[in-house]
DNA sequence: TGGCGATATATCGAAAATCGATATATTGGC
DNA sequence: GCCAATATATCGATTTTCGATATATCGCCA
């Protein structure tokens, strides 16, 4: 059901794949989903960001909503759907594949330049 | 020097990274960034992508090219300035405590949705 | 009592990234 | 001769993300 997303790849977001993860120990709402990845993307995500995504999540049918009338502002808990589950379940392996592969690039990468920091830029193998 | 990349996070992108951490094991053309680029992602990355992006890190001092004349249409070749190497170090860096942060949170999820992958879709603790 | 920060959801316009298409040019295979 | 692969580049359209703003309640502190 998911129009399969247009563009943005493995490469990218992650953040798709990091709401469902999170959901999949259970349900969140909103403001402690912003919370929760952040602090695993070692990054603020900002509302703006958030709200718009569990939205079309939400249209796509991989989560579902319950309101919870609290004292305060009333919280909007999200949960898996099957449809979550199975998406979950692909982009999480996609994701796991996509980056095993980046890390055998940028780990020797980061070893290199990190053991000779101040290492001379390599040149071009025969420039004309 | 670099403007400090207006917003796009560690979350999102891996391109730039991984740009670098490949042109840290030697200098690359256009054209090879892309297959190579394309491969550690699991995914293709569009002409359209990539050069608008090597002339914003040629811009920001951190990649430098040379032309050579081959048969064919002409390469660019791309190495890394010492500016591009201290981004390396920094912006990999960064990438690896914000994977390991992310892994802690997928890993399991993928793994208890692999082995239930059935189970009934999880209910808030107690709406109203 | 009044203000402020945290909690909580939501939308809007602006900026940035990516795609898809197109342009150009050479080489090699069929 | 035609098409695919190589190779760099730009352009408009779509999507994403940010930053700001709106709204509302609660607790804290002066």
């Amino acid at each position: 059901m998911p129009p399969a997303d247009p563009h943005k790849s493995l490469l990218h977001g992650s953040l798709d794949v990091l709401v469902l993860a999170i959901l999949a120990d259970g349900p969140q709402y909103g403001y402690s989903l912003q919370k929760k990845v952040s602090e695993a993307g070692n990054h603020a995500i900002k509302a703006g960001t958030l709200y718009p995504l569990l939205h079309r999540m939400e249209a796509d049918g991989l989560i579902t909503p319950t309101w919870e009338k609290t004292t305060g502002r009333p919280r909007k808990w999200y949960a898996l759907t099957p449809a979550g589950q199975k998406a979950l379940t692909r982009q999480a392996a996609d994701w796991q594949a996509a980056l095993a592969r980046m890390q055998a690039v940028v780990l020797p990468a980061l070893r290199r330049v990190t053991r000779f920091p101040d290492a001379p830029a390599l040149t071009p193998p025969e420039p004309a």
